[in-house]
DNA sequence: TCACCTCACACTTTTGAAAAGC
DNA sequence: AGCTTTTCAAAAGTGTGAGGTG
């Protein structure tokens, strides 16, 4: 197998006539993801996962974690996350169920997530999961710790990228693979909007331990009473204001029959399993989740998290339309493609995506189409127009990285001005069509998302151009 | 008025430095 | 002296619910 090294020498001729064609490195396609705890994102999944965002930052719940196999043990990796708009619509939860709310704000600055362990050796990523435990998200725009930007009330999806590279210089070069997963959609709120995700994360994070009516709740209430009576006495008279006693209101189980209340509510999140997103059964979801691995339900277990993306489309320079997750492809995703996308998800157009400002990026033409009334109620089509933006990895924090970064968690930045701007007339030279697809993949890995960072060898003007080329819209 | 957001709170787990033991 | 284990306080992570905002 050629080495990175090799292939990054390859790589850094500025000419794109010296661009290679695809390295050995393709047989990395043996690449193999699979998410770990899927029975708890599935249980999640299922209610419609909601993930708080605060602007100092929330971790996830439950948070992202991988296994991996299929690495080059020796070979050095880094590992990225990143989050991906599930479709353009903004959405609100009316009553029971979430709907369509109108089109989706303008996509916040992307903002990828670096595993603080990367690089490391393939072993290192293989010997155990690996977990996202401190990624954070923000509703902050103008977060300056580098979690990463999401809008509340919009649908979103961690995407996973494998990089085969020795340090964070070595990135651009080299040889990417993006794994999804279906079920680890989510939306993004301010507040939990479904009573029944609130009693699930209660249920199963530890920090909420608090919250559980195993009897610290009580107490914890009781305390609450005793230490702060004045604020009691104020939450009383406005509970009376609204005619309700104190102990029972806003609870979801109040004092009155607490244990029943519970009790049902157990049942209705285990046996209900009805889904917000339109009535989606567990047999669908099953069903859905299974029979979009490109391996069929019974490949699920050992290819878990292979996915199915047409190869050749991948390739298209700029674009990354066929990447929709939407509706989900598969038990996860992968897509074998360019440098040139990966937060793909776009209904426009290339060029329409390389819009000049990206605060103006116009929602594509599906959520024009589609009225949000004719959604509401119903999980919206994944392939639902998406905007295509760009965005750029904040390389001064790369380049920090290696020499001071040290194990500390790295957030790659998109500014909208750098995306945009880079965008905006460089890229046929800069970013020449990709080679065709590796005449010697198999075909499980065809349908694999493997990204070629192909870019100039200059180190010292690689921060203006993206690592991935980002269209996350 | 309403939908959404922010904040202080009580409670929990995690982290890391200091102390103790070998 | 050096290493490992234990202890404990501080920090960080939770959902709650009142109040604020547009």
């Amino acid at each position: 197998m050629q080495s990175i090294r090799d292939l990054k020498h390859n790589l850094s001729l500025p000419s794109s006539a010296a661009m290679p064609g695809p390295p050995d490195s393709y047989h990395q396609g043996n690449i193999r993801m699979v998410l770990e705890e899927p029975e708890l994102w599935k249980s999640f999944h299922e209610i419609g996962t909601e993930m708080i965002i605060t602007k100092p930052g929330r971790r996830m719940f439950p948070h992202c974690k991988i296994s991996l196999s299929g690495l080059v043990p020796y070979a050095k990796y880094i590992l990225l996350v990143d989050m991906v708009p599930e479709d353009g619509f903004r959405y609100k939860w009316n009553k029971d169920k979430w709907e369509v709310a109108g089109k989706a704000e303008p996509q916040p600055p992307c903002r990828t997530y670096l595993h603080p362990d990367s690089p490391a050796p393939g072993s290192h990523w293989m010997k155990q999961p690996v977990s996202f435990l401190k990624l954070k998200l923000t509703n902050n725009t103008l977060d300056q710790h580098g979690h990463i930007i999401l809008h509340s009330m919009h649908r979103y999806h961690p995407r996973f990228h494998i990089v085969q590279a020795d340090d964070l210089y070595s990135v651009r070069w080299s040889v990417f693979q993006t794994f999804t997963f279906p079920e680890t959609s989510f939306t993004a709120v301010t507040a939990y909007q479904n009573s029944k995700i609130t009693k699930l994360k209660i249920d199963h994070n530890p920090f909420a331990k608090g919250f559980r009516d195993e009897g610290s709740n009580t107490k914890r209430r009781a305390n609450r009473t005793l230490v702060d009576p004045e604020r009691m006495a104020k939450k009383a008279n406005s509970m009376l204001e609204r005619g309700s006693p104190p102990d029972f209101q806003q609870s979801p189980h109040g004092a009155l029959d607490r244990e029943e209340v519970q009790r049902k509510e157990v049942e209705e999140v285990k046996g209900e399993r009805y889904s917000p997103w339109g009535g989606e059964s567990e047999r669908e979801i099953n069903h859905r989740l299974q029979s979009h691995s490109p391996l069929g339900p019974d490949a699920r277990d050992a290819y878990g998290s292979e996915q199915l993306v047409p190869g050749q489309s991948t390739y298209q320079p700029y674009r990354f339309h066929e990447y929709g997750k939407s509706p989900p492809s598969s038990t996860s995703s992968s897509s074998v493609g360019s440098g040139a996308s990966v937060c793909g998800r776009s209904v426009r157009g290339s060029f329409e995506s390389r819009v000049p400002d990206v605060a103006t990026v116009p929602i594509h033409e599906a959520s024009g189409k589609l009225p949000p009334h004719e959604i509401a109620a119903t999980h919206p089509a994944p392939q639902a127009g998406h905007q295509d933006y760009t965005g750029v990895i904040n390389m001064s924090m790369a380049q920090s990285k290696t020499g001071v970064l040290g194990h500390h968690p790295l957030y790659a930045t998109y500014g909208a001005e750098q995306a945009l701007g880079q965008w905006g007339g460089q890229h046929p030279a800069q970013y020449p069509p990709p080679p065709p697809p590796p005449h010697h993949l198999p075909a499980d890995y065809a349908a694999q998302t493997m990204h070629h960072g192909y870019h100039h060898g200059n180190v010292s003007d690689w921060s203006q151009y993206p690592l991935f080329s980002y269209s996350c819209w």
